[in-house]
DNA sequence: GATTTTATGTCAGACATGTTGACTTATCTT
DNA sequence: AAGATAAGTCAACATGTCTGACATAAAATC
């Protein structure tokens, strides 16, 4: 498939082949997120939004810090997006139960639709990949991705099949 | 490594193991992208300037609609930091010998060592996936990602070996 | 009970990156 | 000569990010 070549001893690669792997990602990743972006443009939202709906809607019941910790920006940020989102009726606040300084955030049903139509495009996207790749290339993918992921907080997401079910 | 069992059908993928794939593509896309952001604050420059630095070294004297065509950007928005590269002693202009309306783009010294940098911090990042990951899990990697890749144009990027060597 | 810490929100100002639209200049093509 | 193309420019604006300062409520600690 790649005129790229297997190295001669394993675990030492080429200069070729890992930069190879930058442009993977840059191109993968730009294609990955233009189909979401242009279904987001309706409601005035972005790539940010996107993300917040998503991790929401993965992690019903999480509060503000712990969606700072994963989206690694700064809460002015978020409260940008976040208040939009609960303005225009996408996620909901309640007060924790234990803790009644947090705001727990879920999914409003609009927000279940917009999250589902989302997810959808992008499961189809990389459905596709993985029918095209077979089974053995998605696990050596999956493999590498995993060691991409630098923080091994997050890395575990993966490792034991995610925090929650 | 990962809970996550191989689908009965091949070809036929859970939701939740695509759902695996979308989030290993934000956190692993998050952790790549952090070490050349940093390292590119002190000069200013951010993840834009980036981007063309890689892509003028990779493609010495290409010109500006072909950079327009792999960034997916307008000509304003490349103009802003590709001008600011030029003033700053990263990038050289000069006019094309076939068509004297364009202008060729290359990197300066001083350009090439910044690619440098850039690009040794992520071949280290990659490297180091890939060798915790091995060979066979590299192939299939490498396999996926190209099938990620939805533009045909710029997937014969990699199943040709690169437009240059 | 008073103090400190934590969780969250808010206001102000700034910067980086992207957009659309209109226009200019130089050069190539027909 | 006319039209198309490559590149640049000016203006206005949207989004997403940041820092810094401050406010409020509730929890934790002394």
């Amino acid at each position: 498939m790649s005129d790229i070549k297997s190295p001669a001893a394993p675990g030492h690669w080429r200069e070729a082949e890992l930069r190879q792997g930058i442009e993977l990602l840059f191109f993968a990743y730009r294609d990955f997120t233009a189909g979401p972006d242009h279904m987001l443009e309706k409601y005035g939202f972005g790539r940010a939004h996107h993300r917040v709906i998503y991790f929401v809607g993965r992690h019903p019941h999480m509060n503000v810090t712990e969606l700072l910790g994963i989206l690694r920006i700064t809460k002015q940020s978020l409260n940008r997006v976040l208040s939009q989102l609960v303005r225009q009726g996408f996620i909901r606040q309640t007060p924790g139960v234990n803790d009644r300084r947090q705001r727990l955030l879920e999914l409003t049903e609009q927000g279940v639709a917009l999250e589902r139509d989302l997810s959808e495009n992008q499961r189809g996207f990389i459905a596709r990949a993985y029918r095209e790749a077979g089974p053995e290339a998605v696990d050596g993918f999956r493999k590498v991705m995993i060691d991409l992921v630098a923080d091994p907080a997050d890395r575990a997401r993966f490792t034991r099949g995610g925090k929650r079910g």
